[in-house]
DNA sequence: CAGCGAATCTTTCCACTGCCAAGATGCGCG
DNA sequence: CGCGCATCTTGGCAGTGGAAAGATTCGCTG
């Protein structure tokens, strides 16, 4: 929408990067279903067919934002990695909850291109470092996907708003409990 | 789609009914987003502006299946609530992955009418069947929110494919392992 | 520094969608 | 029998995704 003065209507600067920060807006105002690749054009200040070049349709644009925050969940949890499994745990809870609008589209296959090469990479990432913290607490080969389970689950009922009820503390001290009734 | 032979084009006879189960059929076929409330109408062989008299717009068909949702998962783990806590976790996991299609509805908040009574006494009916029968384990206050987050974030897991690579076996004995963790 | 190919963005168009308004139909009750 | 109301249809409007074709500028090559 803001151009800079004197920039010529063609060629934006960071066409790319202006539409995936109005798509985060987008769906954090809107949810992942309410947001119209129009909208985001707009936002970005070009007409509604310039992201097609960046992104080819609307599933490019969710496919692409999914992996950038397989990416940023990767690095917040590799950031706590040294610190135990619970303080993954509770790193995995506040990512989905400071990056909302990232977090609910990673986890909506049927919103992306499926056989985009980065996403797949990024999203191998995060997983293995929130289930390798799990297993080496235990041997079971059930406890890593016990751990993500646990803190996956406690992410998505906290953002449908599901445990506001029970629950008028900050969910990081919430996830953290959570967390150490499984790995005590 | 189907009408009986010498039916008036008018007075369907279970319209509300058909819209719903179109519903469920287009959610297993294309998810939650990808359903156009004009396509379910079709599949019950009806104008486009038909379903409007059962429930009001789009919204209205995705919070009825929703309650609906809620009743039958309600449902599910009373029948399992004398066995004991794993049992009813392996049902709620059974519930999403047989009920997919109104699973993936009950959890999206931004897709129903927030302030509809049958749909919040339905979702309080489930949720309190499942954390009764993991308070009952545990005194801990945070038992019963970690046995919802822990078997919720299986199913969703599950669902979204983000587990088949490590457990080809089937989810039921999946769900009971995971469950004997945390409740042994 | 000229100019040419490629990248980037715009304009135009079509089928489809959600929703609203107005009309048509037939069921059930007096 | 006929009248009111629930049910369904038709028609229309603004917005959307995507394809096609054109306009503009970048950057490389000579």
């Amino acid at each position: 929408m803001t151009r800079f003065v004197g920039m010529s209507p063609y060629h934006h600067g960071d066409l790319r990067r202006a539409v995936l920060d109005a798509a985060v807006a987008a769906i954090t105002e809107h949810g992942p279903a309410g947001i119209s690749l129009r909208d985001l054009a707009r936002r970005a200040g070009v007409s509604h067919a310039g992201p097609v070049h960046h992104f080819g349709d609307k599933a490019g644009v969710l496919t692409a934002l999914a992996a950038e925050g397989f990416d940023l969940l990767a690095d917040a949890l590799a950031a706590e990695s040294d610190r135990g499994f619970v303080e993954v745990g509770v790193a995995y809870v506040r990512f989905a909850i400071e990056h909302r609008a990232h977090f609910e589209v990673m986890f909506r296959p049927e919103l992306h291109r499926e056989d985009d090469a980065p996403l797949a990479a990024a999203r191998d990432r995060a997983g293995a470092l929130l289930t390798s913290g799990a297993s080496s607490v235990s041997d079971d080969a059930m406890a890593g996907v016990a751990a993500w389970s646990l803190m996956h689950g406690f992410a998505n009922l906290w953002l449908t708003g599901a445990l506001r009820a029970e629950l008028l503390e900050d969910p990081d001290t919430a996830a953290r409990a959570i967390a150490r009734i499984l790995f005590p």
